[in-house]
DNA sequence: GCGATCGATAACTCTCTGGCTATTGGAAAC
DNA sequence: GTTTCCAATAGCCAGAGAGTTATCGATCGC
């Protein structure tokens, strides 16, 4: 029952993982080490945030000898898209309605 | 230097607040005694949800005696849309740049 | 093989927050 | 004016989660 968009307003809610999805956006693939370099905080902490993130479905894994190269999945991101629009639907759904209304009162 | 789509994702990552403005979404105008019969909370705990959305921008209240009316501002949802949008953009440039560069290559 | 490096896991701490009950401030009803 | 009702505030508690250090498995360079 839980929808998609629940587990994505939840990963992208904290700011340093976030900080990470934009940078794999930006710059494309990257091992956890070059992430690590950037992100101010212990490795430890970004490879946590990197499974967060892999949960959610954001992001994909490649592993290359001893090195995991991360990249971002921006299709994971549509259920967030929808969700917008779909509020953007009520929205408009209820401003016709009106419409509708005063339409009726007007014959 | 706090982005404007930061204090959102915060704010919409809480399940019962998300609903709370989905419902404010659907059915436009709410009082709190409204909300909460529906919230399976106790009415501080919505009033208290109602603030931070309110901080956010996301919804505005409108007193009218003893009733407090609440209503989402669907345009609050604005910096989200440019998010999500600018990181498409960023993969649709790394994909051009990587065009460019086989095409150089190709010369 | 051996030491070094990369990344994941474990175990712990500390803060932040979403929930509660109790109370208060106003506005209506009587 | 007193009681009743609506919503906000205060104060508290428990759970979640983001950070740390320590450690381990695996792979590379020598």
């Amino acid at each position: 029952m839980s929808q998609p968009h629940e587990i994505l307003f939840k990963t992208l809610a904290d700011p340093t993982r976030r900080a990470i999805f934009e940078r794999l956006c930006r710059d494309g693939d990257q091992t956890v080490a070059a992430l690590t370099a950037r992100a101010g905080i212990s490795q430890p902490a970004v490879s946590k945030h990197l499974g967060v993130l892999k949960q959610a479905g954001l992001v994909r894994d490649r592993h290359e000898g001893r090195n995991t190269h991360y990249s971002a999945e921006l299709g994971a991101l549509a259920p967030l898209i929808d969700w917008t629009n779909q509020m953007a639907g009520f929205w408009q759904s209820r401003f016709d309605n009106l419409e509708d209304l005063l339409k009726r009162m007007d014959q």
